[in-house]
DNA sequence: GCTTTAGGTAAATATCTTGTTACTTAGAGG
DNA sequence: CCTCTAAGTAACAAGATATTTACCTAAAGC
């Protein structure tokens, strides 16, 4: 090693191979944060609060650990940062579906398959709200973001049954938020117990022809529920 | 110590207050393992698999951290345990259940009810299985023990299904595995997602008169998606 | 250029946690 | 009664782990 590095080499420490690792981030609080949230995001989902390391989240941040209780304030603080993210995301994606103009049996089908492909390509929202559930909610029950966020959530859903009750294409009497829950039910029990039920059932549930199968019966499930 | 016990006295599992604590137990190896695995799946229900602490376990069983080693080998060998009982627990409970000889649509509200009822009244049931496929699988990967318990998983279902279909009050093409699924989805997540769900919905959906709304809209849902 | 401050680093600390070791003792079989 | 095995206890070792402390330095504002 000649003189390599100058002065802050920090070379090695992580395994990483290419130049990324090596070059030293210029100082940007804002880029940093947003490192350390991401990594941490992924490694809550990995692991889970009590099993994700700090350490770790630093390292794959490619930051230092001081930088999370400086920006954060304690583990339990920056889970609960992601959890906030990831609901405010779930939900900005779904303000992006334009329902409204639809009829009402193609609007529901097509929020029925925006929640599937939301859990399958967003995997890490569902074990980070399974983790926050096995905390029993607190976490999120002390966050305002949440609650601010989540108001109307059922607004959407509830004009489209109105709307289908009105053309008589949908029954009557249908509860929104049952409906709701279903329409995730569906989907997020699938894909968060895929590693057990591949097991049970003897077949890989993420195969490609079975998740076919599967969106396919949930949106037909769905339409026979609401249906008149 | 009289001698209130005569000698297989494991006197209250769990919740034990007063005296039962103190008294030293009776040498009885499989009272032991039982009052460890009790204790087990109820901190790992809590905790999770990298939350819940061997000492707690070890304690809370009024046992000694160095049996659980004697008798289960590691903190991830006992997890697999009391998973692969919490699995033949479930399938004992089920084939308690005598569907054969009622009318299909009964028979298959019956199941329905069976289920939901089944999450209710074991929530360490619904903690375990997210712990482990947080884990993907691994241990029951591994276990011999549920591979060859969930063989026929679907067989009593084939057979509502298929009696249902020749009386005519089935639609034909069902997926036994996929309503089995559903079935199952439909209860495990609005119980798993309880305390975010509460929140998110800003109502308590645990109260008697949600769960009763929850368990019929059940009902009603299955029997309209197998409807002919 | 100089100062100040906020972004950043490395090392220390105090506490936990899993798993082990060395030891004790009940009680079954002779 | 005596012995020997297996149930049980308590304390420890080694390594993690969350959080803090002491320090450095880029770069923004003057």
């Amino acid at each position: 090693m000649t003189q390599a590095e100058s002065k802050e080499g920090n070379d090695s420490l992580l395994g990483k191979n290419a130049a990324s690792a090596r070059t030293p981030h210029k100082r940007d609080a804002e880029a940093t944060q947003k490192r350390i949230l991401s990594s941490a995001k992924h490694e809550f989902a990995m692991s889970g609060l009590a099993g994700a390391r700090v350490d770790v989240i630093a390292e794959k941040a490619e930051a230092n650990k001081r930088m999370i209780y400086h920006y954060f304030g304690s583990k339990e603080a920056l889970f609960t940062k992601v959890l906030e993210e990831a609901y405010s995301d779930l939900y900005e994606a779904e303000r992006k579906l334009k329902l409204d103009h639809l009829e009402p049996r193609v609007a529901l089908e097509r929020f029925v398959r925006f929640t599937w492909t939301y859990y399958l390509e967003n995997p890490d929202f569902i074990t980070l709200v399974n983790s926050e559930n096995l905390h029993k909610g607190v976490h999120l029950g002390s966050s305002g973001v949440l609650k601010s966020v989540s108001r109307n959530r059922l607004h959407m859903l509830e004009n489209l049954l109105a709307r289908g009750q009105k053309s008589g294409v949908f029954r009557k009497g249908i509860d929104a938020m049952q409906l709701h829950i279903s329409i995730a039910a569906l989907g997020y029990y699938y894909l968060t117990n895929r590693y057990t039920g591949s097991i049970v059932f003897r077949c890989d549930l993420m195969a490609p022809e079975m998740l076919e199968k599967r969106i396919e019966f949930n949106v037909e499930s769905i339409l026979r529920i609401v249906g008149a």
